[in-house]
DNA sequence: AAGTGGTCTAGACCACTTG
DNA sequence: AAGTGGTCTAGACCACTTG
């Protein structure tokens, strides 16, 4: 892995803020100086600070200075994949159980999601989640096959697909969608609901160093699972 | 307003995909076709294409190009409440309609999130928010009325209730929960669509310095509002 | 081989905040 | 007046994808 010059200068920042050499609402260095400390051009020295603002680690004020915000944004979004912890920490039983487990041939949406082009494969799984023995959720993913060569030898009876994922390719970045739909009568039997009932559809795109790693759909019936998340905004 | 140039680039290319011009999954000009279109710096036509994808509307792959994303992410969830701007954000009108503006007794599930007492006073709001005049989204708010004293003399025709409390009492917190529901009657009556129509509601609670502000119930057609963000995980 | 996006430079001018 | 962040330029080299 090259480390590019931003994000050494990133890492160095968050080492001081993670150190406490740097406490909360700190001035952190200017441009120009971290500029010329790095002996790099002001242009990468503000890709930094900027990146580092943009994940509300870091408030700007033009002509006052960059800081170290007040609260870290923290969202529980991240956790989404993390079912079985989820469960878990209900003090509830989870299981989950394999649908399919197959290589496919990706059609255009899934292929500008996935990266790679329309009409070449990749993994497909179809697990559903289970809390005490009701069905709440029902997750299927697309998988990137070459950066995740063994996806098919797994069992997902066993080990969750985020598990293995993330032992293989370490999450570093995901995007989702969230959204209220009708599911299909295939998903409706699996989950065991009516047509007419709403689901909770989350489409999540997820990234690892080298690329995207899979782009997976969780359906939940709405009336078993909901999503929550606390918020605290960085304040001056 | 001052418009930026990379400003003005990003609004052309959502104006093209809003209009059709460039569906799903078309390639977008390259950094140096809009360069020299707008003559331009390549930097700064690269710098629209980048805010474009971060903000989910456009994906890049080194090499071969810039295309119009599958998933539209249409609102973050630290910019839940502020709809007017992510209607303007898309290029669309955004237009709010009272429907209710009133002092109320609240009950138990609302005293216990205001942290007020049960068959204390609140203040009630109820409005409608339309996207280019269709309905997007039904607003339910209860207010602290100790702390924003003069709710109640507010028009919610002209400013959103998310803009007057943060004038008068600045987020500091929020929290989130996210459902998939049907609708009631009348909501749906609001919301113009039929009964058995998947919705998605966010109850969400904001905090100012001095406590609960509101508690705010978000109902929106599946069919025509969803839920984007975007996580980066820190990494160097 | 040509085009694309990713990173980076060494400058410039500006609006803004601070002492 | 000096420093800061915000925007922008006109170049450069690179890794990567496509024909």
């Amino acid at each position: 892995m090259v480390l590019t010059k931003f994000g050494i200068i990133k890492q160095f920042i968050l080492n001081k803020i993670e150190a406490g050499t740097w406490p909360q609402n700190a001035k952190v260095p200017s441009e120009n100086e971290l500029a010329e400390q790095f002996n790099v051009s002001r242009m990468t020295a503000r890709r930094a600070l900027q990146e580092l603002t943009e994940q509300g680690v870091l408030v700007r004020t033009q002509g006052a200075g960059t800081f170290v915000a007040t609260f870290k944004s923290q969202s529980s979004l991240l956790e989404i994949n993390n079912i079985a912890d989820e469960v878990s920490a209900r003090g509830h039983h989870h299981r989950a159980k394999q649908i399919k487990l197959c290589g496919v041939t990706v059609d255009d949406e899934i292929a500008i999601l996935l990266g790679c082009h329309s009409g070449s494969d990749a993994f497909y799984s179809e697990i559903l989640h289970l809390e005490n023995d009701v069905p709440i959720q029902l997750e299927q993913r697309y998988v990137n096959n070459k950066l995740v060569p063994t996806y098919l030898e797994q069992d997902f009876n066993e080990i969750t697909p985020h598990e293995f994922l993330s032992s293989v390719a370490p999450l570093t970045e995901a995007s989702h969608e969230i959204e209220a739909v009708l599911a299909p009568i295939d998903l409706c039997k699996h989950l065991d609901i009516e047509m007419h009932q709403p689901c909770l559809q989350v489409k999540r795109r997820t990234w690892a160093r080298q690329g995207v790693v899979s782009v997976a759909i969780l359906t939940s019936p709405g009336n078993r699972y909901r999503l929550g998340g606390h918020i605290k905004v960085s304040t001056a």
